[in-house]
DNA sequence: CACTGTGAATAAATTCACAGCC
DNA sequence: GGCTGTGAATTTATTCACAGTG
């Protein structure tokens, strides 16, 4: 019985260059993994279905099964950033969520560029514009002049020309590369130089960025083909093993 | 020196609920790690790109320096399929992509169908249509009416309705689930139902899938949510540390 | 001599198991 | 009794280090 792990089978993420934890790296990730902190959106998300749902003190076995994680890891992820629940209880679910929206940095209004509007560019525009509050999509940026000057979601796109100039006078710190894989590696150097310190990017591409930035690679491409790896015509079915 | 782990500052994947590896499931992948597999697209990819280059024979340090995994790692996540190098020399790059591509299914064409019609989903069938050869959307399905009988990059999508009849006549193993979040987790049912085993998750929702199915979750917001706290303002900058 | 393949060592992440508390 | 917080045990993943080989 306590063997039966259950049927949430979920794949364990993209494997991706692991990074240095603690070389260089500021005071407000000591050592907290990386792992923990990918996980942290996750209970945002739950917090916040819960608390709509009317329940204002959560445990850690609940937030698990809406997450598909451990309770035991959603704990110790917690306890990293203080103990912040009541024995016996459970979370204060208000207090946890803005907790962990302070960890993130979600406490205030975060500013981003999206550099690239093709398809996956004006796909995360519209999807970005339409969930996000404190996370804002407000720069968009293209070199192909059929692009340049017209709007998505009510935002203008402005030349890649102008990249360093409008993101180093506005201090953004995190942007989206959704530009063609042969571009990508530029660009990513031109939006290190304009002080962006994390990228999400859609390119199919290994960037290499300085120690102090971190790249997230989303490669839809890749994504399917592992899966494929595991929807292969292989056995016995449903009922295998 | 020796020490210096370089500016490969990527970012470990966003965690997602584990598998419970080696329960009940199919020959094919034995003991095989997920993260192996997750990786072997990357190769496939640098093989193709040096190829293009004129390259035939590659090594495992340079297939490093491309995708930012170490040269050790490359080899043992090779090594689970077999000795396909030559020692002193290096790897027949066209030998070793045909190899990953059967290892990953992609020897033969995979077909796949996309649920969920709106900015993502247009955006993953445009952008796949562009890239792939094996891996082919063949059905697109929604609910809402002004979609249903149009077409996307040539496509028509299909109601909603007809999911369990279509896919499971064509035997499709392999799905993307673009549906909004309210609608993730009946879809994915009606998925598995269809006879899907792999799902490519977009909506910010845990999946709670039979043990012979894999989801992988992609979710942009909370991509974006983890990057803000490494774009957070906090430190020195560049040169800190 | 450069490069693979791989056990052994290490590091990292997860799970166990239980004390402490409501 | 139900739940948190956390060291200890375990499992998993990565890196080291080197023997083997063309």
């Amino acid at each position: 019985m306590s063997k039966i792990r259950r049927s949430l089978f979920e794949f364990s993420r993209t494997a991706q260059p692991r990074f240095p934890q603690g070389k260089g790296r500021s005071v407000i990730e000591r050592n907290i993994p990386d792992v923990t902190i990918s996980r942290l959106p996750a209970y945002l998300r739950v917090l916040h279905e819960l608390q709509s749902e009317g329940e204002s003190i959560v445990s850690s076995s609940k937030m698990g099964s809406l997450t598909g994680f451990s309770s035991e890891q959603i704990r110790k992820d917690l306890a990293y950033f203080g103990a912040f629940g009541t024995r016996g209880l459970g979370y204060n679910a208000e207090v946890l969520e803005d907790r962990i929206r302070g960890i993130l940095g979600l406490d205030r209004p975060v500013h981003l560029a999206l550099v690239g509007c093709g398809n996956i560019g004006q796909a995360v525009v519209r999807y970005s514009r339409a969930q996000h509050r404190h996370l804002d999509i407000r720069y968009l940026f293209d070199v192909d002049p059929a692009l340049v000057g017209t709007e998505i979601a009510g935002l203008e796109i402005r030349h890649a020309d102008e990249l360093e100039r409008v993101l180093g006078g506005e201090g953004i710190r995190l942007a989206v590369l959704a530009v063609p894989a042969e571009a990508a590696r530029d660009t990513s150097v031109r939006l290190v130089r304009a002080g962006v310190r994390a990228i999400l990017n859609f390119a199919p591409v290994h960037l290499d960025v300085p120690e102090h930035v971190v790249v997230r690679t989303v490669d839809l491409t890749s994504e399917l083909e592992s899966l494929a790896y595991y929807a292969r015509e292989n056995d016995a079915g449903p009922d295998g093993g």
